[in-house]
DNA sequence: GTCTATACCTGGATAGAC
DNA sequence: GTCTATCCAGGTATAGAC
C-alpha cells in the first residue's frame, strides 16, 4: 500500500467531487483544497480540466471492470451474479439517497453540457450493459437478452433517480425487493452449452 | 392568443433553454439570444438568475398540473388515466431521446448544485405522485397505491435515462409497452366508492 | 514537482441614458 | 421598458521562481 501520487490523488478527489457536485460545479479551487495543492500545481500533472475528467471516467472504468470480475468469480449462477448488480442499490443506499447514481448524473451531465467525454462516460453503462447481457444469455436468453439488461439498468437507473429527489432509501430496499423477485421470475433455461 | 409579454418570452425561452443545456450552463447571454433583448433588459423583469428559475418551474407547475387535469377528464378508468401518463414517454420520445426528462434532468442538476429552489423543482414530481396514487386507489390499492405510483415513477425515469444516454427511441417503445402490460396485470378491484 | 503571481475570459449584476 | 456601458467575482490557464 505505497503512498499515492499526487496525479492520483487528485484523480480521487476529482471523482468524489464530480460525484457530489457534478463536473461543470467542481472548480479547481475546490479540487485544490481537498487535495490540498495549490491551483497552479495541476498542470504539471493534467493540461485541461477535461483532462481530468478524462481520467476520472477511465479510473471509473477500472474500478468497474474490476467489481464485475469479481462478481464473476463470486457468483455461482448467472442469478446470483445479476443479484449482486440489484445489491449495488443497497450497498451504495446512502450515497445514493444523497447524490442518485454516479453514472446516471455524469452521463446525464455530460449530455446537457454536449461534452466531448460523452461518448466516454456512456461507456460506463455499455459495460453493465454487456455484462448484464451476458449473464442473461447464460440464462438461456439469447433472443432477449439485451432488453432484459437494458430493462434492469433502467430499472435501478429510475430507483435512483427518485431515491435522490425524494430522499427516501426505504423506497430502494421496497424497488430492490422487487427486482429480485422479477430476476426470480425470469424462466431459467439454464444454458447448458456455456 | 395576444402577444406575450417580454416576460412570458423569457421564461419560456429559460425553460427551454434549461432543459436543453441544463440551468447552470444556460447563461444570460443564451437567453438573451433566443428572446432577441439585451442582458440589461434582464433586471427589469426579473431581480436574479434565480428568480427565472422560479418562475419557469412555476410555469412548469401549472402545464403539468393542467395536463394531468385532461388526463382527469379525457379518461374513463383509472388504467385508462395511468396509461396517458405511460404515453408521455412516446409523445416526447425525440425530446427525450435528446434531453432526458425535463422533470427528472431538473432535480438532478439542482441536486447537484444544492440549490435552494431544489424543493421548487421536487414538487414537480410530487405533482405526478399524488396524482398516480390517487388514480392507483380509484382501482382499489389503498395500501400499496403509494408504492405504485413510485414504482412507475421510477420506470419512467429509468426509461427516459437510457433512452438519452443510448440515443435509442426504439428502447423507449420497447419498455413502454411492457409498462402497459404491468398496469394491465395489477389486479383491480374497482373501488366503486368513488 | 510545487509554489505564487497573474493574465484572460465568462457570467451575473448594476447604473444610468434614452 | 429597453438599451449601452461597466463593474466585479470566479474560473481556467500560463509564466516563472524555488
Amino acid at each position: 500500500m505505497s503512498d499515492k501520487t499526487t496525479r492520483e490523488r487528485i484523480v480521487e478527489a476529482a471523482d468524489e467531487l464530480f460525484y457530489r457536485q457534478g463536473f461543470e460545479h467542481s472548480s479547481f479551487a475546490d479540487i485544490a483544497d481537498a487535495v490540498k495543492i495549490s491551483r497552479g500545481n495541476f498542470y504539471h500533472h493534467f493540461k485541461s480540466k477535461d483532462d481530468i475528467l478524462t481520467a476520472v471516467i477511465a479510473l471509473r472504468m477500472v474500478n468497474t471492470g474490476k467489481m464485475l470480475d469479481q462478481w464473476e468469480q463470486s457468483g455461482e449462477t448467472p442469478v446470483e451474479r445479476i443479484s449482486n448488480f440489484i445489491q449495488i442499490l443497497i450497498m451504495n443506499r446512502a450515497k445514493i439517497e444523497q447524490y442518485g447514481c454516479p453514472v446516471g448524473t455524469l452521463c446525464g451531465e455530460l449530455a446537457k453540457l454536449d461534452h466531448a467525454a460523452q461518448s466516454d462516460a456512456n461507456r460506463l453503462f455499455t459495460l453493465f450493459r454487456q455484462w448484464l447481457r451476458h449473464q442473461f444469455k447464460l440464462l438461456g436468453h439469447d433472443a432477449d437478452a439485451d432488453a432484459l439488461a437494458m430493462h434492469l439498468l433502467a430499472r435501478s437507473q429510475g430507483v435512483a433517480t427518485l431515491a435522490n429527489v425524494f430522499h427516501d432509501v426505504a423506497f430502494i430496499d421496497q424497488e430492490v425487493m422487487q427486482m429480485h423477485h422479477w430476476l426470480d421470475s425470469i424462466p431459467a433455461t439454464e444454458n447448458t452449452a456455456q
